[in-house]
DNA sequence: AAGATATGCAATTCGCCGGTTGCATCTCCA
DNA sequence: TGGAGATGCAACCGGCGAATTGCATATCTT
């Protein structure tokens, strides 16, 4: 997941859809210096990290956010802070004695 | 940011040091599938994204985390979180009208 | 039906990244 | 001082991923 978020286009393509809200293939790539293609692809490799989702409109394909993944991600970062800290706690103490 | 947190290795890497604490470069390396000198290039990777920091202690390196920067990870998550909801609204607000 | 719009599929190219190996350097300790 | 342990430096390789191109297919509109 955070390999899926690590690419540049495609943090763009994320903060796309979290600030213009569901968007087609098209619009995605009218926005974006590379082609409509890689946006695809993009847009695949976001889908299986469970990033977004996807739905037929007629012959478009509208692309969205689903956040949550996106909190998993918050999740797992605020618990290797916590834990961080308790280990530099562990370490503070035993210094101490 | 995040394409320093994408690798698997590197992510295990920043787990240990959230649970163990500082730790040398060989006993990271003695922990992991891969080389010392593998382990040395993704700490450097993970130093160059501001995750993590060193500090010389004799002959060895020892390596720490630095909470501030997945805070703003978490921040940034957040934020993306926050602007999807809203965009989320103003659909909704826009199909009743 | 026919043109236009939106997307899908496949093959190909190219650069970067993760990993290794070999050797040099530095520091600790007996 | 000399050996062992810890790290640094540099060259090299293999594969994967990002991107493009060309063409096929589906859907809308008039």
């Amino acid at each position: 997941m955070f390999a899926a978020l690590g690419d540049e286009t495609r943090l763009a393509l994320v903060a796309r859809l979290s600030s213009q809200g569901p968007l087609s293939i098209t619009r995605l790539a009218a926005g974006s210096a590379v082609t409509r293609q890689a946006i695809t692809k993009h847009l695949n490799v976001l889908a299986t990290a469970g990033l977004v989702s996807d739905m037929r409109r007629g012959r478009e394909r509208i692309w969205e956010l689903e956040p949550e993944q996106m909190e998993a991600a918050r999740t797992y970062l605020e618990h290797v802070s916590k834990r961080w800290d308790e280990a530099l706690d562990r370490l503070k103490k035993f210094v101490e004695e």
